[in-house]
DNA sequence: GTGAGAATTTGAATCGATCCAACAAAATTG
DNA sequence: CAATTTTGTTGGATCGATTCAAATTCTCAC
C-alpha cells in the first residue's frame, strides 16, 4: 500500500517517526545519534517504526546545518574536473590528500572553477570545510574567489607574494639550481628554458620585462635559480631563450618549434615541469634527435611517468605526496593561523641527460 | 576594530546584514539570489553593508536545507580514496563521470566505504544527490549500504542478479568469447584463467562449485564466455585452471606461481582485467618467458596503460569513459526509474598474443 | 486627484535535524 | 519514608537560508 504512494510522498522525516512512535522529536533524534541514552524498550520501538515506515536515517542536510561541520575538504582548480584524473602531478598530489582524508575519515569534494555558471557547483557553493587550491594557470583568480568564501584554504605552490595566504611549496630556487648545475657540469653551454607561465594566459618567448612583472613567483624563482647557477659557469643568460607554455601539448610543441628554429639550437633544455620535459623528449625523438646524445633534458616535479619514459627522465623531484598530505592536514586541523611551508626537493639523475655533444 | 574581534565572532549571517541594512530577511535574501527583483538603490545599499561587514555570501549549508538539492554526485567504492587516482580503470571511468559533471555544473564527492567509523564521511553522511558505485570487491555490501540511504544510485558493472538496482555494464559473455576465440584460432590449446572474484574475499583456484554459487555474475559471465567458446574448439574446459585474485599485485603473482607450477603450463592466459594481464606480462618476462613467443595474454577492460606496455596488450576494451558519462547522467537526470544498460565491447588486437608455440 | 495595475517589500512558515534546560520518574541512600 | 541522585523524556530554540502570500508603495492614464 505504502509503496504505491512512495513515489509521490515526500521523504519521511525524523518528526514523522517521532509522532508515529509517540515520542518527542528529541528522543527520536537520540535514538539515532546517541542510542545509549535512551531506554532500550523505547529505542527498539522507535527503530521498528522507522524501519517500517522506510525512514532513511537522519538526513545529513539537516544535521549539517546544526553541526556546522561537513567533514569534507574541497579540492579546487581552474581546470575541468577531469584534470584530477588525467594530470600525473595532480594524481600524485591527490593520492597524498586522499591518504590524509582516509586517515581522518574526511571526504573529498572536487571543485572546478572553470564553470562559472550561477547554479553550478563551484567554490561558492561547495559544501566543504575548507579548500586545497591547485594553483596552476589562473591561480590568482582561484585564490581571490576562495578568499571570498571565508573558509580556510591552502594554496599548493607558494607562487604568491601574498604572505596572508597559507601555502605549501618547494624551494624552487634550490631545485632549479641543481638542475642547471648538473647540465653545466656535463659541459652544456647552449640552453633553452621551457617555462611555466609568469602570468595568466601568456605564451611565447618571455622578455625580461615579463619576468620582472611575474605574478607567479614560483615560475620566476625557478628561472632565477637556473640563471644564477648558469651565470656561475660564465654563461650569458641573457641569450637563453625562455618560452612560456601552458604546460600542455600544444603550446609546448610550439615552444620547441620556436626554440629549435633559432640559429644556435640548444644542447640542453631546462623544463619547469616533467610534463613539458616528456613532451619534449617525444618531440625531439620524432625529429630524429637523440636524447641525451644530441640534447639533454631535465624536468621538474618528479612524477612517476618520468621513470617510465624512454629515456627515463632526469628531474628535480618534489615530495608531491607529502605536500598533498600536509595540505589536507592544514585544512582538517585548521587552527586559524596562516602557514607557509617550504619543502625540499630531491635531484633524481636518470638517463635524459648526458655530456654535451662535441661541436 | 572589527578585525580584532573577528577571530572570536561567529560568522555573519544574512539576518545580520538585513538588520544592519534595515531591510527584511526576504529582501536581503533576494539581493543575493535574485538581485533583479530588488530595487537598484536597495540592492546597492545591502551589498555595501554586506561588503563592509565581511559577509561571505549566503551560506550553502542554509541554502541546501531549503533547496534540498546538493548538485553533486557521490562516487563510492569499498577501497580507500586513493583508489580513484591510482587504479587505471577507475581513472578512465572518473574521466567520463567528470565530463558529465562538468557539462552540467555538478560536483563530485569521493566516498570510501572502507572507513566505517561513525563520524566519518561515508555513504550515510555524504552530501550528494545520488551515488555511482564502483562495485569491485565488496560490491554487494556497497549496494546494501547505499540502498538504505534511499537516494538514487547506479552500480557500475551489472554484476548483480538483482534487477531492482540500476546498473551499467558490458556484455561480458560476448567479450570473453572474443578473447577466447582469438587465442583458440591462434592454435592455443592449453589455457589458464586469471579471474576476478566470484564472491567477496576469495582467492585461489576456483572450483566449479564456487563458480556455480557466484555472487558476482560479471565474473561468472566472463568465465562462461571463455568456456563456451573454447568448447567449440574441442577444448576440455574442465582442465583449465581458474585462479581468483583480488585484482592486485600480490594475489595475481600468487596465481601465476600456482598456475605455472602445474605439470602442463599454459601457452595462453585469459585475464579478466588489464591490470592482471599487465602484472602477468611483467611476471612472465621476469621469469624469462617471452610474450607472446612462449605465452600469449589477452586482457579485459581496455585501459590506456595497455597500449604502453611491452609488448602492448591485446584486450577486450569496454567503453569505459562512455559508461562513466552515462552513469553520471543517470544520477543527474534521475527520473525514478530503474535502468539497466549493457554496452558493447571492442576487441583490440595488439602484440601480447601470437601463434601457439610448437610443442 | 483617483484608481488600476505594476513593482517592491515584508514577515511568517519551512527545510530536517541537534542541543539543552527543565521536568518527571525511578532508583538509591540515610 | 523523605531526601537525594540517577536516568529518561520533553519541547522550545537554533542552525542559515529561501519562499510566497499579503501588504505596501509606486506609476501612469484619465
Amino acid at each position: 500500500m505504502a509503496s504505491l504512494l512512495e513515489g509521490q510522498a515526500r521523504p519521511i522525516r525524523l518528526a514523522d517517526i517521532a509522532k508515529a512512535a509517540g515520542v518527542s522529536h528529541g528522543t527520536a533524534s537520540n535514538v539515532f545519534s546517541r542510542p545509549e541514552i535512551v531506554r532500550a524498550e523505547v529505542r527498539e520501538r522507535v527503530k521498528a517504526v522507522a524501519e517500517q515506515m522506510g525512514y532513511a536515517g537522519p538526513d545529513p542536510k539537516g544535521r549539517l546545518l546544526r553541526a556546522g561541520k561537513v567533514n569534507a575538504i574541497g579540492v579546487a582548480t581552474t581546470e575541468p574536473l577531469s584534470y584530477f584524473f588525467d594530470d600525473p602531478f595532480a594524481r600524485v598530489m591527490m593520492a597524498g590528500i586522499s591518504e590524509a582524508c582516509d586517515a581522518t575519515g574526511a571526504g573529498i569534494a572536487l571543485v572546478s572553477a572553470a564553470n562559472q555558471e550561477k547554479l553550478s557547483w563551484n567554490i561558492q557553493s561547495a559544501l566543504v570545510d575548507g579548500f586545497v587550491l591547485f594553483c596552476i594557470e589562473g591561480g590568482s583568480r582561484l585564490v581571490d574567489l576562495t578568499r571570498e568564501r571565508k573558509l580556510p584554504f591552502v594554496a599548493l605552490e607558494l607562487g604568491f607574494q601574498d604572505e596572508t595566504v597559507s601555502a605549501i611549496g618547494v624551494d624552487n630556487v634550490a631545485g632549479a639550481r641543481l638542475a642547471a648545475r648538473h647540465l653545466a657540469e656535463l659541459g652544456h653551454r647552449r640552453f633553452a628554458v621551457l617555462s611555466l607561465g609568469f602570468a595568466d594566459n601568456r605564451t611565447g618567448f618571455a622578455t625580461p620585462e615579463v619576468v620582472r612583472s611575474a605574478v607567479y613567483t614560483g615560475t620566476r624563482d625557478r628561472l632565477a635559480g637556473y640563471f644564477e647557477e648558469l651565470s656561475r659557469f660564465g654563461i650569458d643568460t641573457a641569450k637563453i631563450p625562455v618560452y612560456e607554455t601552458e604546460n600542455e601539448e600544444k603550446s609546448t610543441r610550439a615552444g620547441l618549434e620556436a626554440i629549435f628554429a633559432k640559429s644556435e639550437p640548444p644542447t640542453a633544455i631546462l623544463a619547469m615541469s616533467d610534463r613539458m620535459a616528456l613532451i619534449a623528449i617525444d618531440w625531439l625523438k620524432a625529429r630524429g634527435l637523440d636524447v641525451p646524445g644530441d640534447v639533454s633534458i631535465v624536468g621538474f616535479d618528479g612524477v612517476p611517468d618520468g621513470a617510465l619514459s624512454t629515456p627515463p627522465l632526469t628531474t628535480i623531484a618534489q615530495p608531491i605526496t607529502e605536500i598533498g598530505r600536509r595540505a589536507a592536514h592544514m585544512i582538517l586541523d585548521h587552527d586559524g593561523t596562516v602557514r607557509r611551508e617550504t619543502m625540499g626537493v630531491e635531484f633524481i639523475v636518470r638517463s635524459s641527460t648526458g655530456p654535451a655533444p662535441r661541436v
